[in-house]
DNA sequence: TTGGTTGGCTAATGGTCATTAGCCACCATG
DNA sequence: CATGGTGGCTAATGACCATTAGCCAACCAA
């Protein structure tokens, strides 16, 4: 659908120029119509930032979910976990580094809807690593900064990722993952 | 010096607004000034926000260097650089704050004159860790990535410390210094 | 063929903005 | 008391922008 194209280059413009720096002629001209066109498709500019923020928070949970269901051991978990965050920001970067930075750019009632999915995933982490402190698998001092740390491996990984150049998506995770699992002071294997 | 307030708004309202969002009418008013009556402190918004960068990043540096200066051991020196480069951030939070996520709005040649400190403060860390792994006291497959996953711990500390809630600068500088340990493999204490 | 819908266009509309021009009060120095 | 500079103001200037209005060609169904 039209629609979709014009989602995928407001995403594309809003990471190279920032929401507020991109007019809906860039938008347009990206997908090959003037700016006016595009209210034919997308009903405004917040509507098109709001709702790939929503898409993409939405989707980081479920990759989330699917990688931790149905395993229980801790350490596994974490692996899991930070696996999936550091995978879904490096194959969804574009994606990420808008959700992160453009949060200011969101008017309410979308920006606590965003916050609210943020807090959510933050707190799987927190847990994840409280539960793990509870059972002996880590020696952490403050599971929410721990939790903190793991999630800004991530979002540095939104920034500096390119598919073309520097370590692979591959490198990138297992290096991550064995930094986290380091930093809950987890034994290594 | 009147300047000297109009910088300190300036910073103020590009960490609430973002760089584009910030008026000069918004800056003015911080200051208790119309806008174009800023015009006789300063010569532009865009001088503004390279100033204010430029004046963070030095400031970075240098307190780097003074950090780990005269240090040789490999484990001391990253404890104190991580220690300066945590407390930075914090510290000048805001300063930081912009000087990470307003790169996209400086104009050459200022982007690059930035682009260029920042480079040399990731070199910094890197050699850090790359001295540390040749000379035994750490244990890391990817200095690179090592040096990126320190200095996104810093940046993370730029977004979410509070001088009024959560851990104190004391508390997180402490446990960031851990993680920093415990991520390239040093020995814990 | 006809009549409606789709999706494009250009031209408003009603803003907002950085920056410059030109004015003036204040104030310190002679 | 002049006088010149300092630092404020309001009013241009010359943009640019999101969004809406109104037009029209192409296509599609009857």
């Amino acid at each position: 659908m039209r629609e979709a194209e014009i989602r995928a280059a407001a995403l594309e413009e809003f990471v190279r120029r920032g929401y507020e720096a991109t007019t809906m002629a860039d938008i347009g001209a990206a997908v090959g119509m003037r700016g006016p066109s595009l209210y034919k498709h997308v009903s405004s500019k917040q509507d098109l930032l709001a709702s790939l923020m929503h898409t993409t928070m939405t989707a980081l949970l479920h990759h989330h979910d699917e990688a931790v269901s149905g395993v229980d051991d801790p350490v596994q978990r974490l692996r899991r976990a930070v696996d999936a965050h550091v995978r879904f920001h490096a194959r969804h970067r574009r994606e990420a580094f808008v959700g992160n930075r453009e949060l200011r750019s969101l008017v309410e009632p979308h920006r606590s809807t965003i916050l609210g999915l943020r807090d959510t995933y933050e707190q799987r982490f927190r847990a994840l690593i409280t539960d793990g402190v509870a059972r002996g698998a880590f020696r952490v001092a403050d599971p929410q900064l721990a939790s903190y740390a793991i999630l800004d491996l991530g979002m540095g990984v939104a920034v500096w990722f390119r598919e073309d150049a520097g370590p692979s998506e591959n490198e990138v995770a297992w290096a991550q993952v064995e930094f986290a699992l380091r930093l809950v002071g987890a034994a290594t294997t």
